[in-house]
RNA sequence: CGAGCUGGCCAGGCAGUCGCCGCUUCGAAAGAAGGGGAGGAAAGUCCGGGCUCCAUAGGGCAGGGUGCCAGAUAACGUCUGGGCGGCGAAAGCCGACGGAAAGUGCAGCAGAAAGGAAACCGCCAUUCGCUUGCGGAUGGUAAGGGUGAAAAGGUGCGGUAAGAGCGCACCGCGGCUCUGGUAACAGAGUCGGCGAUGGUAAACCCCACCUGGAGCAAGGCCAAAUAGAGUCCCAUUAAGGCGCGGCCCGCGCUGGGACCGGGUAGGCUGCUUGACCCGGACGGUGACGUCCGGGCUAGAUGAAUGACUGUCCACGACAGAACCCGGCUUAUCGGCCAGUUCGCCUU
């Protein structure tokens, strides 16, 4: 396992931030149960967001899990993520997962997300 | 030992690795070390209070809330003790439990009649008719039948034409007196025959007591940006600045600076030492209070308290702090302890 941390830098954390990557939708992966939506950054680092409404997961506890899983994911694998503001959005359903399914289900959508963000990066290039 | 009742407690443990958020110490910094880091309900937001800002001379009305009595408390719709009623064999549990003799309203169906009543079937008396045991008329009667949640005290005896508190006894109800109790209330005595006072107040209402409004996104501080009403200084047909340009000339545009004043983004604060926790003594039946000693036990702000590995077992429920307390209610896998009731067995 590749060690790593989850300081403040590696997070979004103001409005702005959040306003920043809605302005301008880079990239974005999508499944059924969660959204996650991305934009080039110029820090050359990926930060993580999240909007989990209490609409979409109703349990503050089930709201906690998927932030902890998220997380761990994207802090142990830092390495893999390129330079970019990812959100992750939940979507009604999420709550219905178990532990196991949403580690498998968050790794697979971030991998998605930077497959694709690869390929736009090396199409704009040509 | 079994069945039950009441109260309290715990909420997987241990070890390692990697993270996250405060704190302390060291360090110029980067960072390092140490130590701390969700709950019994943190929840629902249903009550009460603190705190903050706004409003407010005093009083009343309206509106809202509470509702047996006494006490506890900062306060409460909470708690404790007591009373009354109900359930249970008991321990114990449950109860919006003030007023219907101030007024207004409401009550489906059934039933003859539903509120200062009423004669459908009956029962009885008188009387008329005849086919002599049936029909009619007048009156008496609430004991019986039937309807209903409810038919205006109940049971028994007497009484009567048949009946009826018509009379009597006991019970119930109401008034008064006395006794006990702070009181709610209870007990005893006495009077009243009981057409008095039917039910419903989670219907309006009456009575007593309580009650301003908004909430930590409260509120306070710093403050880029950017309107400017203002003050001061400098310049005042200029100089300077900006644009065109390699430079000069030239052309075009334009007063400059500081303070003040707001206050957006953002940051800081409020923010955890408190009606706090633990132990002891004393007072009180108890809730609780007083005193003494000791302790510091999350404080985040895109929001931490987690993940993985090993191991053990009874294989782990409901669930995540957001200003802070006191309650209530609801959710919850299991386990432990204490007291208590009943039954069975043994001695």
């Amino acid at each position: 396992m590749v060690v790593n941390g989850h300081p403040r830098a590696h997070r979004l954390l103001t409005a702005g931030d959040f306003r920043s990557v809605f302005d301008q939708v880079d990239v974005k992966a999508a499944c059924p149960e969660l959204l996650l939506l991305a934009r080039t950054n110029a820090d050359a680092q990926a930060r993580l967001g999240f909007i989990i409404s209490r609409k979409n997961c109703r349990s503050a506890v089930a709201r906690n899990r998927v932030k902890r899983i998220a997380r761990e994911i994207f802090r142990t694998h830092y390495a893999d993520w390129p330079q970019l503001d990812i959100i992750l959005m939940a979507r009604p359903g999420i709550d219905q997962l178990s532990k196991e399914d949403l580690h498998r289900l968050i790794a697979k959508q971030l991998q998605r997300l930077t497959r694709r963000w690869h390929k736009s990066q090396t199409a704009a290039a040509e």
